[in-house]
DNA sequence: GTAGGGTTAG
């Protein structure tokens, strides 16, 4: 069984990834650009090999470079992947950097090293997007040192940052050191170089400072930027937006509304949609509508006022509908109140409600998050559809992140077993979680894809 | 020409 796995199990996955998206011959054409990562591992197969142990891998990097490609740009891949016959890809500037902002967004910082020593070997210069997307990925993996030395080599090899490059920076003071003060030393240093923060700037900062609980902070960060000449968009406020309704500060929230309604920045999305919804229906005294009733749901329920939420929730003429019943599941089940839910939920009309993606994987995040991996998997079980893609694909997530890898494959066997197969959706995101964990070269997906093959009678 | 920065996943 172990041998030819190098070669048939992982291939297998990248086959089933990449025929879901109808890439299977542009994957294989992927592979000459990434045999400087395969140099030094044989992709050939011995009988009677032994099983790869961890690092061994080579078409990993394929797997995840791909899935991370995948997701990132499913309208882009012929610029990765030309036609037959079309001249062969650089290596230019532009293709590392899709390669390792794949890689970034597929968490493998490390990855996106190599690929960034690998264009500076290879006399292909690195230009301020790549400098800027290889600081990006050490700041989200929280390798700050290194991404401030990988901005110290931009400015040495006399490459100018702009203000994207500055913004990485001010990302990373403020959303993971809540260094503020630091960020502004930042912003100071950039008018000073003659590079003007921009809109993207200054909102980093203030979402930043908003989500510190700094709301007071960052409307002056909002009125330097006023006086900067810089105009805030949309962007800029619903940070405020999104404080006020974390703290029940409605009335606040709608304040706010109203003042962006006369700046003409309306669109914020669906906060700001049902925030405008409050607003009317407060000036007429008209009932609010079931999704009106929701957001104040669940605005109460993240701040701690669960008794206001169910006096809403059990107020006469509320219908409530699926979404409130997700809602509720979440909140009150994170909350720990899991009788005062049932009881909420025990007076829904369940035959006109009926649970959707949403609510299989609201459950199954709730069960999860709390360790209780063998209840998510009782749970799916006893839904009636039989085992949904999406939950499944959901659940296996966990599994994997949670290393429960065994449960995984018996979850799979009793599928095979009912003649259930996953969707290819599902698949790419096992493969997805797979590379998140860091465990895309270990054998563990080797086990899965044994499975999977079995699952699609490819064996 | 294409590519990078606005914590909303897990």
């Amino acid at each position: 069984m172990a041998a030819c796995m190098s070669s048939t199990s992982l291939p297998t996955a990248i086959r089933y990834a990449a025929t879901t998206l109808d890439l299977f011959i542009d994957a294989i054409r992927l592979r000459p650009r990434t045999r400087s990562s395969v140099r030094g591992h044989s992709t050939n197969c011995n009988a009677g090999h032994a099983a790869p142990t961890d690092g061994e891998v080579p078409a990993s990097d394929l797997l995840s470079r791909f899935s991370g490609i995948m997701k990132l740009f499913p309208n882009r891949r012929r610029a990765f992947f030309p036609e037959p016959g079309a001249k062969p890809l650089e290596s230019d500037p532009f293709h590392y950097n899709l390669l390792m902002k794949a890689f970034s967004r597929a968490g493998r910082p490390d990855e996106v090293l190599r690929l960034f020593r690998e264009m500076k070997e290879s006399k292909c210069d690195p230009n301020v997007i790549c400098y800027t997307t290889v600081m990006d990925a050490l700041v989200a993996s929280n390798r700050s040192e290194e991404a401030e030395k990988v901005f110290e080599e931009m400015i040495d090899s006399g490459v100018t940052p702009d203000a994207a490059s500055f913004t990485v920076l001010v990302k990373f003071y403020s959303f993971y050191l809540r260094r503020f003060d630091s960020a502004c030393e930042i912003i100071r240093w950039m008018v000073r170089s003659g590079c003007d923060p921009d809109v993207v700037t200054y909102s980093t900062l203030i979402a930043g400072l908003c989500r510190a609980g700094m709301v007071e902070e960052a409307w002056c960060v909002l009125d330097q930027m006023l006086q900067g000449n810089c105009s805030p968009n949309a962007h800029s406020y619903a940070p405020f937006l999104q404080a006020y309704c974390s703290q029940g500060k409605i009335e606040a929230a709608i304040r706010l509304m109203e003042s962006m309604r006369s700046i003409g920045l309306c669109e914020i999305g669906k906060l700001s949609w049902v925030l405008k919804l409050v607003t009317d229906m407060i000036k007429k005294g008209i009932s609010p509508s079931t999704e009106t009733f929701n957001i104040m749901i669940r605005s109460l329920c993240k701040a701690g006022k669960f008794r206001k939420a169910k006096c809403i929730f059990t107020s006469k003429g509320f219908v409530a509908d699926i979404i409130t019943c997700n809602i509720l599941i979440h909140e009150f089940y994170m909350a720990g109140k899991i009788v005062e839910l049932q009881n909420l939920l025990s007076g829904v009309d369940m035959d006109k409600i009926r649970p959707d993606s949403i609510t299989y994987n609201t459950i199954i995040d709730c069960l999860c998050k709390k360790g209780k991996f063998l209840e998510a998997i009782d749970y799916l079980r006893s839904v009636e559809d039989g085992f949904p893609s999406e939950a499944v694909a959901h659940l296996a997530y966990w599994l994997v992140r949670g290393r429960k890898i065994g449960e995984l494959l018996s979850l799979f066997e009793e599928m095979l077993s009912q003649g259930l197969v996953l969707d290819g959706q599902a698949f790419n995101h096992l493969i997805i979680a797979f590379c998140k964990n860091g465990s895309c070269q270990s054998r563990e997906i080797y086990k899965v894809c044994l499975v999977l093959d079995k699952m699609l009678g490819v064996v």
